[in-house]
DNA sequence: GATTTATGAATGAAGG
DNA sequence: CCTTCATTCATAAATC
Protein backbone atom coordinates (compact mmCIF):
# COMPACT_ATOMS: atom_id res chain seq x y z
CA UNK A 1 0.00 0.00 0.00
CA UNK A 2 1.53 3.28 -0.87
CA UNK A 3 2.57 5.95 2.30
CA UNK A 4 0.19 8.54 2.34
CA UNK A 5 3.33 10.99 2.86
CA UNK A 6 5.31 9.23 -0.33
CA UNK A 7 2.41 9.80 -1.97
CA UNK A 8 2.20 13.16 -1.61
CA UNK A 9 5.53 13.86 -1.79
CA UNK A 10 5.52 12.02 -5.31
CA UNK A 11 2.30 13.97 -5.93
CA UNK A 12 4.53 17.51 -5.38
CA UNK A 13 7.00 15.89 -7.14
CA UNK A 14 5.14 14.94 -10.29
CA UNK A 15 3.03 18.14 -10.41
CA UNK A 16 5.61 20.21 -12.53
CA UNK A 17 6.68 16.99 -14.65
CA UNK A 18 2.66 16.55 -15.23
CA UNK A 19 2.97 16.61 -19.27
CA UNK A 20 0.71 18.16 -20.78
CA UNK A 21 0.95 17.06 -24.07
CA UNK A 22 0.30 18.28 -27.54
CA UNK A 23 -2.12 15.80 -29.90
CA UNK A 24 -2.73 16.56 -33.16
CA UNK A 25 -4.27 19.52 -33.64
CA UNK A 26 -5.96 19.12 -30.24
CA UNK A 27 -4.94 21.62 -27.08
CA UNK A 28 -3.11 20.27 -23.99
CA UNK A 29 -4.24 17.61 -22.42
CA UNK A 30 -3.38 16.61 -18.48
CA UNK A 31 -1.82 13.15 -18.66
CA UNK A 32 -1.97 10.57 -16.02
CA UNK A 33 0.80 8.10 -15.99
CA UNK A 34 0.04 4.82 -15.20
CA UNK A 35 1.34 4.62 -11.70
CA UNK A 36 -0.47 7.33 -10.98
CA UNK A 37 -4.04 5.93 -11.63
CA UNK A 38 -2.50 2.64 -9.48
CA UNK A 39 -1.90 4.86 -6.38
CA UNK A 40 -5.32 6.35 -6.65
CA UNK A 41 -6.80 3.08 -7.12
CA UNK A 42 -4.75 2.18 -4.09
CA UNK A 43 -5.82 5.07 -2.44
CA UNK A 44 -9.85 4.56 -2.82
CA UNK A 45 -9.79 0.65 -2.32
CA UNK A 46 -7.85 1.69 1.23
CA UNK A 47 -10.25 4.07 1.62
CA UNK A 48 -13.41 1.89 1.13
CA UNK A 49 -12.02 -1.40 2.87
CA UNK A 50 -11.78 1.00 5.80
CA UNK A 51 -14.95 1.92 5.67
CA UNK A 52 -16.28 -1.07 5.48
CA UNK A 53 -14.62 -1.92 8.22
CA UNK A 54 -15.65 0.61 10.44
CA UNK A 55 -19.24 0.50 9.78
CA UNK A 56 -18.83 -3.64 10.96
CA UNK A 57 -17.43 -2.50 13.65
CA UNK A 58 -19.74 -0.37 14.96
CA UNK A 59 -22.87 -2.25 13.74
CA UNK A 60 -20.92 -4.94 16.08
CA UNK A 61 -21.30 -2.86 19.24
CA UNK A 62 -24.49 -1.29 18.67
CA UNK A 63 -26.00 -4.74 18.56
CA UNK A 64 -24.14 -6.25 21.71
CA UNK A 65 -25.29 -3.10 23.89
CA UNK A 66 -28.11 -1.28 22.12
CA UNK A 67 -26.54 1.76 23.27
CA UNK A 68 -25.42 3.04 20.30
CA UNK A 69 -28.21 5.70 19.18
CA UNK A 70 -29.17 6.85 22.35
CA UNK A 71 -26.29 7.05 25.12
CA UNK A 72 -23.86 8.00 22.46
CA UNK A 73 -25.91 9.58 20.49
CA UNK A 74 -24.58 13.01 22.49
CA UNK A 75 -21.19 11.31 22.95
CA UNK A 76 -20.02 11.12 19.15
CA UNK A 77 -22.08 13.98 18.23
CA UNK A 78 -19.73 16.20 19.69
CA UNK A 79 -17.11 15.60 17.60
CA UNK A 80 -18.82 15.09 14.66
CA UNK A 81 -20.54 17.95 14.56
CA UNK A 82 -17.47 20.59 15.60
CA UNK A 83 -16.08 19.50 12.62
CA UNK A 84 -18.86 20.16 10.16
CA UNK A 85 -20.39 23.39 12.33
CA UNK A 86 -23.44 24.13 11.44
CA UNK A 87 -25.66 22.22 9.04
CA UNK A 88 -28.87 20.70 10.02
CA UNK A 89 -30.12 23.13 11.74
CA UNK A 90 -29.49 26.47 9.85
CA UNK A 91 -30.80 25.45 6.01
CA UNK A 92 -33.16 27.50 4.46
CA UNK A 93 -32.32 26.74 0.64
CA UNK A 94 -33.03 22.94 -0.51
CA UNK A 95 -29.97 20.65 -0.71
CA UNK A 96 -30.38 17.78 -2.70
CA UNK A 97 -29.22 14.45 -0.76
CA UNK A 98 -27.23 12.47 -2.30
CA UNK A 99 -29.63 9.57 -2.91
CA UNK A 100 -31.42 13.00 -4.98
CA UNK A 101 -28.91 14.10 -6.49
CA UNK A 102 -27.90 10.30 -8.16
CA UNK A 103 -31.52 10.04 -9.47
CA UNK A 104 -31.51 13.67 -10.40
CA UNK A 105 -28.29 12.94 -12.38
CA UNK A 106 -29.26 10.01 -14.02
CA UNK A 107 -32.00 11.51 -15.11
CA UNK A 108 -30.47 14.10 -16.57
CA UNK A 109 -27.97 12.35 -18.50
CA UNK A 110 -30.41 9.51 -20.21
CA UNK A 111 -33.76 12.10 -20.00
CA UNK A 112 -34.43 14.37 -23.03
CA UNK A 113 -33.46 17.16 -21.59
CA UNK A 114 -36.87 18.42 -21.14
CA UNK A 115 -38.27 18.68 -17.94
CA UNK A 116 -41.98 19.00 -18.99
CA UNK A 117 -44.32 19.36 -15.93
CA UNK A 118 -45.92 15.79 -15.76
CA UNK A 119 -42.50 14.22 -15.41
CA UNK A 120 -41.47 16.70 -12.98
CA UNK A 121 -44.30 15.83 -11.01
CA UNK A 122 -43.41 12.35 -11.56
CA UNK A 123 -39.41 13.06 -10.33
CA UNK A 124 -40.69 15.10 -7.19
CA UNK A 125 -42.47 12.16 -5.74
CA UNK A 126 -40.09 9.54 -6.46
CA UNK A 127 -37.57 11.81 -4.92
CA UNK A 128 -39.89 12.80 -2.06
CA UNK A 129 -39.08 9.19 -0.47
CA UNK A 130 -35.20 10.10 0.09
CA UNK A 131 -35.88 13.28 1.72
CA UNK A 132 -37.71 16.93 1.63
CA UNK A 133 -38.22 18.44 -1.61
CA UNK A 134 -40.73 20.69 -3.85
CA UNK A 135 -41.37 20.67 -7.59
CA UNK A 136 -39.67 23.99 -7.85
CA UNK A 137 -36.64 22.14 -6.64
CA UNK A 138 -36.59 20.08 -9.60
CA UNK A 139 -37.57 22.12 -12.05
CA UNK A 140 -34.99 24.65 -10.71
CA UNK A 141 -32.24 21.81 -10.44
CA UNK A 142 -33.34 20.84 -14.24
CA UNK A 143 -32.91 24.34 -15.51
CA UNK A 144 -29.61 25.46 -13.35
CA UNK A 145 -28.30 22.14 -14.59
CA UNK A 146 -29.06 22.33 -17.97
CA UNK A 147 -27.30 25.94 -18.11
CA UNK A 148 -24.71 25.30 -16.59
CA UNK A 149 -23.57 22.65 -18.33
CA UNK A 150 -24.22 24.09 -21.62
CA UNK A 151 -22.00 27.35 -20.51
CA UNK A 152 -19.16 24.97 -19.54
CA UNK A 153 -19.29 23.05 -22.57
CA UNK A 154 -18.91 26.21 -24.44
CA UNK A 155 -16.63 27.95 -21.90
CA UNK A 156 -13.71 24.76 -22.17
CA UNK A 157 -12.84 26.25 -25.57
CA UNK A 158 -11.56 29.68 -24.19
CA UNK A 159 -7.96 29.58 -23.37
CA UNK A 160 -6.27 32.13 -22.80
CA UNK A 161 -3.62 32.26 -24.76
CA UNK A 162 -1.50 35.19 -24.69
CA UNK A 163 1.97 35.53 -25.61
CA UNK A 164 4.57 37.24 -24.04
CA UNK A 165 4.01 36.15 -20.45
CA UNK A 166 4.36 33.23 -17.74
CA UNK A 167 8.02 32.09 -18.91
CA UNK A 168 7.64 28.45 -17.44
CA UNK A 169 4.56 26.37 -17.66
CA UNK A 170 2.17 26.95 -20.10
CA UNK A 171 -1.15 27.47 -18.34
CA UNK A 172 -2.72 24.87 -20.22
CA UNK A 173 -6.10 23.77 -20.69
CA UNK A 174 -7.69 20.54 -21.36
CA UNK A 175 -9.25 20.69 -24.69
CA UNK A 176 -13.01 20.30 -25.12
CA UNK A 177 -13.56 18.98 -28.38
CA UNK A 178 -15.29 15.96 -28.38
CA UNK A 179 -17.30 16.64 -25.49
CA UNK A 180 -19.90 14.25 -26.52
CA UNK A 181 -17.74 11.20 -27.01
CA UNK A 182 -19.09 8.11 -24.28
CA UNK A 183 -16.21 5.47 -23.71
CA UNK A 184 -17.61 5.39 -20.06
CA UNK A 185 -15.24 2.82 -19.32
CA UNK A 186 -13.72 4.87 -16.95
CA UNK A 187 -15.97 4.93 -14.32
CA UNK A 188 -18.02 1.69 -15.23
CA UNK A 189 -18.81 1.24 -11.11
CA UNK A 190 -21.78 3.32 -9.92
CA UNK A 191 -20.19 6.23 -8.48
CA UNK A 192 -18.72 4.52 -5.29
CA UNK A 193 -19.10 7.80 -3.66
CA UNK A 194 -22.45 7.92 -4.02
CA UNK A 195 -23.29 4.37 -3.16
CA UNK A 196 -21.21 4.49 -0.11
CA UNK A 197 -23.30 7.33 1.23
CA UNK A 198 -26.54 5.56 -0.19
CA UNK A 199 -25.30 2.46 2.07
CA UNK A 200 -24.17 4.33 4.52
CA UNK A 201 -27.12 5.91 5.04
CA UNK A 202 -29.13 2.76 4.92
CA UNK A 203 -27.24 1.02 7.29
CA UNK A 204 -26.19 -0.95 4.94
CA UNK A 205 -22.26 -1.90 5.54
CA UNK A 206 -21.41 -3.01 1.87
CA UNK A 207 -19.05 -0.47 0.60
CA UNK A 208 -18.34 -0.72 -2.79
CA UNK A 209 -14.76 -1.17 -3.62
CA UNK A 210 -13.18 0.21 -6.28
CA UNK A 211 -12.66 -2.83 -8.49
CA UNK A 212 -8.47 -2.85 -8.99
CA UNK A 213 -8.95 -4.59 -12.46
CA UNK A 214 -11.67 -2.15 -13.60
CA UNK A 215 -10.12 1.10 -12.87
CA UNK A 216 -7.02 0.68 -13.47
CA UNK A 217 -5.88 -1.07 -16.09
CA UNK A 218 -8.49 -1.05 -18.46
CA UNK A 219 -6.13 0.38 -21.52
CA UNK B 1 -22.99 21.68 1.40
CA UNK B 2 -23.85 19.60 -2.09
CA UNK B 3 -20.67 19.40 -3.11
CA UNK B 4 -19.64 15.77 -1.86
CA UNK B 5 -22.49 14.55 -4.07
CA UNK B 6 -22.09 16.63 -6.95
CA UNK B 7 -19.16 14.72 -8.15
CA UNK B 8 -21.54 12.45 -9.32
CA UNK B 9 -23.35 14.12 -11.72
CA UNK B 10 -20.47 15.84 -13.50
CA UNK B 11 -19.06 12.40 -13.55
CA UNK B 12 -21.80 10.49 -15.02
CA UNK B 13 -21.95 13.44 -17.68
CA UNK B 14 -18.04 14.19 -18.10
CA UNK B 15 -16.88 10.89 -17.55
CA UNK B 16 -16.80 10.16 -21.03
CA UNK B 17 -13.68 12.02 -22.42
CA UNK B 18 -11.21 9.09 -21.68
CA UNK B 19 -8.92 9.02 -24.50
CA UNK B 20 -5.60 6.78 -24.97
CA UNK B 21 -3.45 9.24 -26.99
CA UNK B 22 -0.19 8.40 -29.03
CA UNK B 23 2.13 10.94 -27.44
CA UNK B 24 5.49 10.95 -29.82
CA UNK B 25 7.22 7.53 -29.88
CA UNK B 26 5.53 6.81 -26.90
CA UNK B 27 3.12 4.25 -26.07
CA UNK B 28 -0.49 4.86 -25.61
CA UNK B 29 -0.91 6.90 -22.31
CA UNK B 30 -4.16 7.18 -20.05
CA UNK B 31 -5.79 10.87 -20.41
CA UNK B 32 -7.95 12.15 -18.10
CA UNK B 33 -9.72 15.82 -18.37
CA UNK B 34 -10.16 17.68 -15.67
CA UNK B 35 -13.74 16.66 -15.15
CA UNK B 36 -12.55 12.88 -14.69
CA UNK B 37 -9.70 14.19 -12.31
CA UNK B 38 -12.31 16.00 -9.89
CA UNK B 39 -14.63 12.99 -9.85
CA UNK B 40 -11.42 10.91 -8.75
CA UNK B 41 -10.40 14.02 -6.39
CA UNK B 42 -14.44 13.91 -5.01
CA UNK B 43 -14.73 10.35 -4.61
CA UNK B 44 -11.90 9.94 -2.82
CA UNK B 45 -13.00 12.74 -0.72
CA UNK B 46 -16.40 11.05 0.33
CA UNK B 47 -14.28 8.20 1.59
CA UNK B 48 -11.89 10.09 3.56
CA UNK B 49 -14.87 11.71 4.92
CA UNK B 50 -16.47 8.53 5.82
CA UNK B 51 -13.25 7.39 7.37
CA UNK B 52 -12.69 10.04 9.28
CA UNK B 53 -15.96 10.46 10.88
CA UNK B 54 -16.21 6.79 11.49
CA UNK B 55 -12.56 6.50 12.75
CA UNK B 56 -13.34 9.93 15.31
CA UNK B 57 -16.73 7.84 16.29
CA UNK B 58 -14.83 4.44 16.78
CA UNK B 59 -12.29 6.27 18.96
CA UNK B 60 -15.00 7.47 21.08
CA UNK B 61 -16.40 4.32 21.40
CA UNK B 62 -13.16 2.38 21.99
CA UNK B 63 -12.44 4.71 24.84
CA UNK B 64 -15.12 4.01 26.54
CA UNK B 65 -15.91 0.51 26.17
CA UNK B 66 -12.71 -0.80 25.43
CA UNK B 67 -13.49 -3.72 23.33
CA UNK B 68 -10.69 -5.13 22.07
CA UNK B 69 -12.16 -7.47 20.16
CA UNK B 70 -13.20 -5.52 17.50
CA UNK B 71 -10.41 -2.96 17.17
CA UNK B 72 -9.53 -2.11 13.97
CA UNK B 73 -6.38 -2.99 14.16
CA UNK B 74 -3.83 -2.77 11.26
CA UNK B 75 -6.86 -1.32 9.11
CA UNK B 76 -6.55 1.63 11.61
CA UNK B 77 -3.10 2.02 11.44
CA UNK B 78 -2.63 2.16 7.97
CA UNK B 79 -0.35 4.59 7.09
CA UNK B 80 -2.52 6.36 4.84
CA UNK B 81 -5.01 7.38 7.56
CA UNK B 82 -2.36 7.23 10.16
CA UNK B 83 -1.27 10.62 8.36
CA UNK B 84 -4.82 12.22 8.42
CA UNK B 85 -5.88 11.47 4.85
CA UNK B 86 -7.19 15.05 4.35
CA UNK B 87 -3.75 16.39 4.70
CA UNK B 88 -2.66 14.78 0.97
CA UNK B 89 -5.83 16.56 0.23
CA UNK B 90 -5.23 20.32 -1.16
CA UNK B 91 -6.52 21.94 -4.51
CA UNK B 92 -5.47 24.92 -5.58
CA UNK B 93 -7.74 27.95 -6.81
CA UNK B 94 -7.05 30.82 -8.72
CA UNK B 95 -5.33 33.91 -7.26
CA UNK B 96 -4.87 37.45 -8.91
CA UNK B 97 -1.80 39.06 -8.54
CA UNK B 98 -1.29 42.28 -7.60
CA UNK B 99 -0.97 43.86 -11.08
CA UNK B 100 -4.49 41.96 -11.96
CA UNK B 101 -5.88 42.90 -8.65
CA UNK B 102 -4.94 46.55 -9.42
CA UNK B 103 -6.77 46.96 -12.69
CA UNK B 104 -9.92 44.47 -11.73
CA UNK B 105 -10.61 47.08 -8.59
CA UNK B 106 -10.42 50.43 -11.09
CA UNK B 107 -12.68 49.33 -13.38
CA UNK B 108 -14.66 48.19 -10.51
CA UNK B 109 -14.86 51.27 -8.69
CA UNK B 110 -15.54 53.38 -12.33
CA UNK B 111 -17.00 50.47 -13.51
CA UNK B 112 -20.61 50.54 -14.49
CA UNK B 113 -21.42 48.16 -12.58
CA UNK B 114 -22.68 45.99 -15.19
CA UNK B 115 -19.78 43.20 -15.82
CA UNK B 116 -21.64 42.62 -18.87
CA UNK B 117 -20.29 38.86 -21.14
CA UNK B 118 -18.29 41.50 -23.78
CA UNK B 119 -16.60 43.53 -21.26
CA UNK B 120 -15.83 40.42 -19.26
CA UNK B 121 -13.91 39.00 -22.36
CA UNK B 122 -12.24 42.00 -22.89
CA UNK B 123 -11.05 42.55 -19.37
CA UNK B 124 -9.49 39.13 -19.20
CA UNK B 125 -8.17 38.97 -22.57
CA UNK B 126 -6.05 42.81 -21.10
CA UNK B 127 -5.72 41.13 -17.36
CA UNK B 128 -4.08 37.47 -19.10
CA UNK B 129 -1.12 39.67 -20.33
CA UNK B 130 -0.08 40.11 -16.34
CA UNK B 131 -0.55 36.33 -15.51
CA UNK B 132 -2.78 33.36 -15.64
CA UNK B 133 -7.08 34.27 -15.90
CA UNK B 134 -10.21 32.91 -16.95
CA UNK B 135 -13.33 34.61 -18.14
CA UNK B 136 -14.55 32.99 -15.11
CA UNK B 137 -12.44 34.10 -12.72
CA UNK B 138 -13.09 37.38 -13.77
CA UNK B 139 -17.06 36.90 -13.91
CA UNK B 140 -16.83 35.66 -10.63
CA UNK B 141 -14.48 38.38 -8.93
CA UNK B 142 -16.99 40.77 -10.28
CA UNK B 143 -20.32 38.76 -8.87
CA UNK B 144 -17.93 38.44 -5.57
CA UNK B 145 -16.92 41.84 -5.36
CA UNK B 146 -20.01 43.26 -5.69
CA UNK B 147 -22.12 40.91 -3.55
CA UNK B 148 -19.40 41.66 -0.65
CA UNK B 149 -18.84 45.42 -1.13
CA UNK B 150 -22.95 45.32 -0.41
CA UNK B 151 -22.67 43.31 2.68
CA UNK B 152 -20.69 45.35 3.95
CA UNK B 153 -22.12 48.68 3.77
CA UNK B 154 -25.39 47.04 5.62
CA UNK B 155 -23.23 46.05 8.37
CA UNK B 156 -22.05 49.22 8.92
CA UNK B 157 -25.17 50.30 10.17
CA UNK B 158 -24.85 48.30 12.84
CA UNK B 159 -21.65 49.71 14.41
CA UNK B 160 -22.52 53.18 14.63
CA UNK B 161 -24.65 53.35 17.47
CA UNK B 162 -22.95 56.09 19.78
CA UNK B 163 -24.28 58.91 18.27
CA UNK B 164 -27.94 59.42 17.36
CA UNK B 165 -27.99 58.02 14.03
CA UNK B 166 -31.01 58.44 12.03
CA UNK B 167 -32.11 54.78 11.25
CA UNK B 168 -30.86 52.37 14.07
CA UNK B 169 -31.13 49.29 12.32
CA UNK B 170 -32.56 46.17 14.36
CA UNK B 171 -29.61 43.87 15.57
CA UNK B 172 -27.38 42.88 12.36
CA UNK B 173 -26.03 40.40 11.04
CA UNK B 174 -22.45 41.53 12.42
CA UNK B 175 -19.76 39.86 11.07
CA UNK B 176 -20.49 37.44 8.22
CA UNK B 177 -18.21 34.72 10.46
CA UNK B 178 -19.25 34.89 13.53
CA UNK B 179 -22.58 34.81 12.84
CA UNK B 180 -22.06 30.94 12.10
CA UNK B 181 -24.04 29.92 16.00
CA UNK B 182 -22.89 26.99 16.79
CA UNK B 183 -25.97 24.61 17.06
CA UNK B 184 -23.68 22.03 19.18
CA UNK B 185 -26.22 21.44 21.21
CA UNK B 186 -28.73 19.14 19.45
CA UNK B 187 -28.50 15.76 20.74
CA UNK B 188 -29.08 13.61 17.32
CA UNK B 189 -29.13 10.03 17.56
CA UNK B 190 -28.60 9.34 14.68
CA UNK B 191 -26.73 6.07 14.40
CA UNK B 192 -23.54 6.09 13.16
CA UNK B 193 -24.55 5.28 9.46
CA UNK B 194 -26.74 7.87 8.94
CA UNK B 195 -23.85 10.69 11.14
CA UNK B 196 -21.47 9.66 8.20
CA UNK B 197 -23.91 10.04 5.37
CA UNK B 198 -24.77 13.21 6.68
CA UNK B 199 -21.27 14.34 6.71
CA UNK B 200 -20.76 13.34 3.50
CA UNK B 201 -23.96 15.46 1.98
CA UNK B 202 -23.12 18.70 3.95
CA UNK B 203 -19.13 18.39 3.91
CA UNK B 204 -16.64 18.50 0.75
CA UNK B 205 -13.18 18.01 2.12
CA UNK B 206 -10.23 18.18 -0.28
CA UNK B 207 -8.91 15.83 -2.16
CA UNK B 208 -5.74 15.00 -3.50
CA UNK B 209 -5.18 17.28 -6.38
CA UNK B 210 -3.11 15.88 -9.41
CA UNK B 211 -3.06 18.98 -11.78
CA UNK B 212 -1.78 21.34 -9.48
CA UNK B 213 -0.53 24.02 -12.34
CA UNK B 214 -3.78 24.94 -13.72
CA UNK B 215 -6.74 26.77 -12.55
CA UNK B 216 -9.34 24.81 -14.11
CA UNK B 217 -10.64 27.57 -16.25
CA UNK B 218 -13.83 27.17 -17.84
CA UNK B 219 -16.08 29.88 -18.54
C1' DG C 1 2.18 25.62 12.61
C1' DA C 2 -2.40 26.10 14.37
C1' DT C 3 -6.24 29.59 13.93
C1' DT C 4 -8.50 33.09 11.81
C1' DT C 5 -9.63 35.86 7.94
C1' DA C 6 -10.25 36.94 3.15
C1' DT C 7 -11.88 35.49 -1.00
C1' DG C 8 -12.46 32.29 -5.22
C1' DA C 9 -15.85 29.20 -6.54
C1' DA C 10 -20.32 26.43 -6.46
C1' DT C 11 -25.17 26.45 -6.65
C1' DG C 12 -30.19 27.09 -5.41
C1' DA C 13 -33.39 30.40 -6.51
C1' DA C 14 -35.50 34.71 -8.68
C1' DG C 15 -36.15 37.89 -12.69
C1' DG C 16 -36.95 38.87 -17.40
C1' DC D 1 -34.16 29.69 -21.49
C1' DC D 2 -30.60 32.98 -19.80
C1' DT D 3 -28.85 36.19 -16.47
C1' DT D 4 -28.28 37.76 -11.86
C1' DC D 5 -28.30 37.53 -6.95
C1' DA D 6 -27.64 35.54 -2.33
C1' DT D 7 -25.61 32.20 0.48
C1' DT D 8 -22.36 28.88 1.56
C1' DC D 9 -18.17 26.11 1.11
C1' DA D 10 -13.23 25.49 0.77
C1' DT D 11 -8.81 27.28 0.70
C1' DA D 12 -5.00 30.69 0.10
C1' DA D 13 -3.22 34.19 2.79
C1' DA D 14 -2.64 36.39 7.03
C1' DT D 15 -2.12 36.34 11.89
C1' DC D 16 -0.74 34.89 16.34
Amino acid sequence: MVNAMEWQKQQQQNQNQQRNLIVGEMNYVKVMTDEQLETLRKQIAVYATICEKLIEMHKTLSAQQDLAGVRLGSMYCDPLMASSAHKITSRQRWTPTPVQLQILERMFDQGTGTPSKEKIKEITAELSQHGQISETNVYNWFQNRRARSKRKQQNVAASNNTNANTESEVETEVDSKDKQSKPEEFQSQESLANVAAQNVRLHNPDLPYLNPESNKSDS
